[in-house]
DNA sequence: GCGCATTTTGCACGCGCGAGCAAAATAGGT
DNA sequence: ACCTATTTTGCTCGCGCGTGCAAAATGCGC
């Protein structure tokens, strides 16, 4: 490590008259793909080796249209499940060569310009893994042009223009359903998060419409207005308060392992109930924390490395090899129900 | 909305032929700082509005040298405090025009090459947010150029060449011992995580000290692999299986909630133990959670806010005005200790 | 060693914008 | 209206690399 080598940025010309080759050559050298011989290459890579050379993906985005690069937009801070699937995004797409722009969605109204955002940096993709996402959204977004692909995450959406890339909602939530009816529970409550967006998950329905044609009597629903647990242990604190024991549901069925950790602590420490006792609960995800002796939480673990690895298949415009809004998860029983 | 806006890059030169102006007469128009007259700006505005305009942030930050981005580099996503630490800085980054970019570094030997594709990006700072960087990958990370500045958050380093923003430590973990010293235990015992770091934290050696130098005895150290709950809950139920009520710590200090909450549960759960009549519990953080009615933690938070104003300081070039390395936090106090 | 097919290398041009200065426009004072 | 001080606008050149093709080098069969 010579002194010259502060902070000047060493190009791909300094390589090149180091090696005794043309600029092109050396940038050849650092693609895989190109057509070079292995001596030449192994000349220029020690040469860059020497001088610290790495190519400048910025300039080469510049040149090339192509950025390697994906916005990942989250507005659901509140979810620890969250860290789980940027921890398996940002390494998967990293070791596909894709870096991660992580961009902070504050709102519904802020994710266009939360777009406008990726779509400076020429982004080749977004990545939506929020939940406040509505059809508005998606519409103008891709009105905006720059970004090429819209792709939801665990999320769906009619849009024709976007990608959905999720597990089969439907297929799961059947599963938990049949689970809960087997299990012999006879008053369920499904507990949903807010109702109002429109890329969304179909297990609300499919739980709801799965009892009634089991049981043939309704399943109530109750909404929490956001995907997170200290709302959800409100809701259902007020919404279970002063129920007697034959009243109150006996099983209740969450939208996700956020609700359904939120809820069981109402339940112990609101309302003094036994999981699974007095009130059984279920949850979706299998986040952090779910399996943990506290909660034993029975949920629906979804693929999320095969997710992901979907996702690179369409990064790269193959065409997948599983169906991407099929993707199958396993049921986890745990104590909880 | 016109059909021939695909997905055709449009240019400033394109806002410029429309609004009758010159290609930098509408760049300019887009930088606040800029010198051109409020006439003009609000015509390119429109013009660029009509269009759809957005300047290319790539191509300005190859031309200018500054990218108006941020690599993050974290290694720990099993602890859910990350994500409260990802929200604040993706939110006030992006408020003062900074985007994130995130990558995941798998481990120590893997942090340089992380670093590495952080400077390909020609980021204006490398964020650094995960445990595992020890100074070996400090000093390569600054031999490698283009990583104009090397920041640790609430993580500290005697580099001369890093920048650390973190709170007191010394003064924070001071504050805990004082309390727990003021409640009357007798027999701590500190709760660490992995002990191979060197960008660390000084809790460790400061409780130790504190109680030596009050009590005149020395606390025991038990040492967690990785900042991981589940690691902490294994660790804690064989380190004190077996003991019995008068050779049992009556405390355990931990040096961060996510040991914490693993340590709680293996008390409970493993060993049968209440919190805190049997056995208190500190952390440091105050984690998401850490608030909930199971585990009511004793714990110690940190100005995330403020810090990140700190960071945002250091990214324009701006004197802070507090010291980077001295910011308090508060001691939230809950039922655990 | 020759002729051809094939691989490897070099190059003109452009990606979209910024720094820094020169030209043009405007304001202010008399 | 005229001259100067100031603001506003236009422009040359280059940031580091990719595309697509042409030139050079290499390999192969005989």
């Amino acid at each position: 490590m010579t002194q010259d080598d502060f902070t000047e940025t060493v190009t791909a010309d300094d390589v090149a008259t180091l090696a005794g080759v043309s600029r092109w050559t050396v940038n050849r050298a650092f693609k895989p793909e190109a057509s070079i011989s292995e001596k030449t290459r192994t000349k220029v890579m020690a040469a860059a080796q020497q001088l610290g050379y790495v190519p400048d993906l910025q300039a080469a985005s510049l040149a090339s249209d192509r950025s390697n690069l994906v916005a990942l937009l989250v507005d659901d801070f509140a979810n620890p499940h969250k860290l789980v699937m940027m921890e398996k995004l940002t390494r998967i797409l990293r070791q596909n060569r894709w870096d991660t722009l992580l961009v902070n969605t504050l709102d519904a109204e802020d994710a266009t310009s939360a777009l406008l955002t990726a779509s400076q940096r020429r982004v080749d993709a977004a990545v939506l893994i929020g939940v406040q996402f509505d059809d508005q959204v998606l519409k103008t977004a891709l009105g905006a042009r720059r970004v090429r692909k819209l792709i939801l995450f665990a999320r769906q959406s009619e849009n024709p223009n976007t990608i959905s890339i999720c597990c089969d909602d439907q297929a799961a939530m059947t599963t938990i359903a049949d689970y809960v009816i087997a299990q012999g529970y006879q008053r369920p409550l499904f507990l949903a998060g807010p109702q109002t967006v429109s890329a969304h998950l179909h297990r609300k329905e499919t739980f709801v419409a799965r009892w009634q044609a089991a049981k043939d009597h309704p399943c109530p629903v109750i909404p929490v207005g956001a995907y997170d647990p200290d709302l959800a242990y409100q809701t259902v604190a007020e919404r279970l308060q002063g129920l007697t024991d034959s009243n109150r549901p006996d099983v209740l069925v969450c939208e996700n392992d956020a609700l359904a950790m939120g809820a069981i602590d109402a339940l112990r420490y609101e309302l003094g109930l036994q999981v699974p006792q007095d009130i059984a609960v279920t949850g979706f995800d299998d986040a952090p924390l779910a399996a943990s002796p506290h909660y034993r939480l029975t949920t629906y673990r979804q693929p999320l490395a095969d997710m992901v690895q979907g996702l690179v298949q369409v990064l790269k415009g193959e065409t997948p090899d599983t169906p991407l809004t099929g993707f199958e998860g396993e049921l986890i029983i745990r104590a909880s129900a």
